[in-house]
DNA sequence: CTTGCCTCCGTATATAGGTACGGTGCTTAT
DNA sequence: ATAAGCACCGTACCTATATACGGAGGCAAG
């Protein structure tokens, strides 16, 4: 069962990240330090363990924590016209990333289909392919 | 015109990269140092250049420059099965990594258009939806 | 034939993103 | 009421990926 409230080293654990990571994160205004109760001891949700699976998520991609921040921001809600237009340019970023990560797919499937055939050296031109896109 | 061989400064401006980058990828055995003609200077080709684009996209897309040598590693070369190996793991990460972009994707998407209509404060669904995904 | 610019090489420093450490003070189970 | 186990806090340290620095030597233009 899934408790609406808890400490920061259950966040840590359900987060799969290390308490250390949390309070590094509250440092760069990834997440926000909820208050502390005088004399107690703060309280986290599950909305902060999705933030900081979207953390990981996002540098899996290839985001530096200063455009996750950005892309948080956009969560948290501000005016229009800002949101819309970083919405924008992260979407070409994305699209661009998108677009390298289907050449390699495909050279890799490539690569392995052909090794089904054939079972001596290979070659994959991995390289050649992704030239010229601009992610 | 493209020349066929050029000096490392050459090659770092071609590849939009500093110099000390490139010998730094060649200690990480990303590139080959090319061999010194006595009393000479090491050239470098086109070759090169994409190799070092290569990288750059790799990194990218959220790559380490150690899986980057073992995709390398495809390219060059090598016995089949290691190969396959090799190449079916990196397929894996890579198709987690288009199903996170794209599920971002759609997100960003949506919130242009919400903005599109609404030009008061918006709110994002990006982080609930990226949840779960598990590249 | 000197002045610059470049390669070459080793070493030192920087930046991002954590991770570890050490002390203090709650609470809780024994 | 004491010992364990966390939270809290500041600071120190670590890894990956560069980037900078400084001296020696080659080569070409003025």
């Amino acid at each position: 069962m899934t408790q609406k409230s808890f400490t920061i080293g259950a966040l840590a654990k359900k987060a799969g990240v290390n308490v250390e990571t949390i309070r590094f994160y509250q440092r760069r205004g990834l997440l926000v330090e909820p208050v502390k109760p005088p004399k107690g001891i703060r309280q986290y949700s599950e909305r902060d363990v999705q933030r900081v699976r979207f953390i990981k998520q996002g540098q899996k991609v290839g985001f530096s924590l200063d455009e996750i921040l950005e892309l948080l921001g956009l969560e948290d809600g501000q005016h229009c016209r800002e949101a819309q237009e970083i919405a924008l340019r992260k979407l070409a970023l994305i699209r661009g990333r998108i677009e390298s990560l289907r050449t390699m797919e495909t050279a890799l499937s490539n690569l392995v289909e052909t090794c089904a055939n054939d079972s001596g050296r290979v070659s994959c031109p991995i390289i050649i392919t992704l030239m010229g896109t601009s992610a």
